[in-house]
RNA sequence: GGUCCCUUCGUCUAGUGGUUAGGACAUCAGGUUCUCAUCCUGAAAACACGGGUUCGACUCCCGUAGGGAUCACCA
């Protein structure tokens, strides 16, 4: 029987939460969905300086809003924030952290250390120099017998290396993808378990809030690999059993490099407010850095849990490309019941539809459904709403129409506006209607439609002509169409 | 610079010694009695390079190059 699995995912309150982060909290979710364990939202916000109040709202509306709801953490459903035990700095406070410093002093395996920052920057330039790695040593440390001056608490590597006579020369692990990964001891820094203001590091309130979780699997950002030999060190010299490491590809920006600021670094609340559907963000980004091996590309949520497998995932650097989120999200919009996407579709609409009633709505709905990307698509449908304001400058641009004399035109519009008027207005009979048009005024398609379009809606597109007049009703139209003749 | 990770069409990827190297996005062309979109059909498009191993390498090994991570009292 395999034990419980429960998987984490540990935002810091520093910033928004992008989609970088996002794949790493859905893989979460995915594998201890799939096998009926647990998902735990722990926030780790032991560093004060970068501290950003609204940095955790952010991070509970984004995975509100996608729907990775955890099973335990910090927050769980509305109205239940800040539950403390999941809160890092919190758990500070309540001494977590001290007592196993305390242990780890008294067994010999760490040390406290005074050296200043002035005298750590020397002897990094130093190493510099030499060009090699900056490693820092019990030897080097500075020794004070009052312990009431701010100090720092290092973990002593080569004590632990003596201690602890599983490895000879590495620390050395198993993943599911990239196999066994290892890094010298003699290669690990005397890193900082306790800073000088008391605060556990990152590096150990890590370590110990996952075995105190009872973490059975860490799927985290690549950038962590560094690190992982010194928490599997730290994980030994507490005699705790180390969790299953699976280290997820970097996500790049658009231009294949790091994300940043201007190649899709974007707050994930963005692709809320830009219409996209959180299942098809998470369907999306659940491909980047994974797939099940068949040809299929559009997964529920549901799905991608059943369907999950840390052997599938891949470990080169996946690209963002935003074309193909587009796409995605085209695919889910397209899937939804024209009643669901109503559900959906919330405050997308453009303003002046305010007042029009819900049977009307979702006429165009159904009608717009197949041509909308995004849920924000929306707003070009204005037409449907208020009288647009004609735009000449769609018929000069429009290669046809242009080398039609004016007074054609207004000829043509007069037609059609009597043609129109008698008709029954339903999308067939307006059909039957522009057909007969078409033979009457001896007019292609492309000069009486594109007119015709062009006057009742000003807009450079718009759905098929028979079924967009036929929405807009006849007095509607007959009007438009009076009012450019 | 040390250590570590990565490398199939422009992009996401399939592929685990023998394939015409497959799919999808994007692009281009055509079709769906007008536009845009949807949908359909088609085209162009890739194994970073060099050595091995092997009857045979995209697949295994070793180099090279390129990209990335890390080397914080940040996470």
């Amino acid at each position: 029987m395999e034990k419980n699995v429960r998987t984490r995912f540990a935002p810091s309150p520093t910033g928004f939460l992008h989609i970088g982060g996002v794949r790493t909290a859905l893989f979460n979710y995915l594998y201890a969905k799939q096998n009926g364990g647990q998902f735990i939202l722990r926030l780790e916000d032991t560093d004060r300086e970068r501290y950003i109040e609204e940095g955790v709202e952010q991070i509970v509306d984004s995975l509100q809003w996608l729907g990775l709801q955890p099973d335990e953490g910090f927050w769980i459903s509305e109205g239940e924030h800040q539950n403390i035990e999941f809160v890092q700095s919190k758990r500070h406070e309540s001494g977590v952290y001290g007592k196993y410093i305390d242990t780890l002093l008294a067994s010999g395996l760490a040390y406290r250390d005074w050296t200043s920052n002035e005298q750590l920057d020397q002897l990094r330039e130093q190493a510099k120099q030499e060009k090699r790695a900056f490693l820092f040593r019990k030897n080097m440390a500075t020794t004070e017998s009052d312990e009431s001056q701010p100090h720092v608490v290092r973990l002593d590597v080569s004590a632990c290396a003596e201690t602890i006579k599983e490895w000879k020369d590495f620390v050395e692990w198993d993943e599911p993808v990239r196999g066994n990964l290892h890094q010298k001891l003699a290669d690990i820094d005397d890193f900082i378990l306790q800073k000088s203001d008391g605060f556990p590091t990152y590096n150990f309130a890590n370590v110990i809030d996952d075995h105190e979780m009872q973490i059975t699997h860490v799927l985290r950002g690549d950038e962590f690999i560094a690190s992982t030999a010194k928490h599997i060190l730290l994980y030994k010299a507490l005699g705790f059993e180390a969790p299953q490491f699976v280290h997820l590809p970097v996500i790049n920006g658009t231009d294949g490099k790091k994300l940043s600021k201007r190649t899709g670094d974007t707050n994930t609340l963005d692709y809320r407010d830009n219409g996209y559907l959180p299942d098809a963000l998470l369907c999306f980004l659940a491909q980047l850095g994974w797939n099940d091996g068949t040809e299929q590309e559009i997964f529920t949520l549901k799905e991608l849990a059943e369907k999950f497998s840390l052997e599938r995932i891949n470990n080169s650097p996946a690209t963002f490309d935003e074309k193909r989120l587009e796409w995605v999200n085209g695919q889910f919009i397209r899937q939804l019941s024209t009643h669901d996407l109503y559900e959906k579709v919330g405050n997308y609409w453009p303003d002046s539809a305010k007042d029009s009633d819900e049977k009307y709505k979702l006429k165009i709905l159904e009608l717009a459904q197949d041509r909308l990307k995004t849920l924000k698509d929306l707003q070009q449908f204005g037409y449907f709403f208020t009288d647009p304001q004609p735009n000449m400058g769609l018929i000069e641009k429009n290669k046809q129409l242009s080398k039609i004399s004016p007074e054609r035109r207004a000829e043509l519009i007069k037609q059609t506006k009597n043609a129109l008027e008698s008709s029954d207005f339903t999308s067939e009979a307006i059909q039957e209607t522009l057909n007969q048009l078409l033979k009457d005024t001896g007019e292609k398609p492309g000069i009486l439609f594109s007119l015709i379009r062009i006057h009742t809606t000003w807009a450079p597109f718009s759905p098929q002509l028979n079924e967009t007049l036929a929405l807009l009703g006849r007095d509607t139209t007959v009007s438009r169409l009076s009012k450019t003749s």
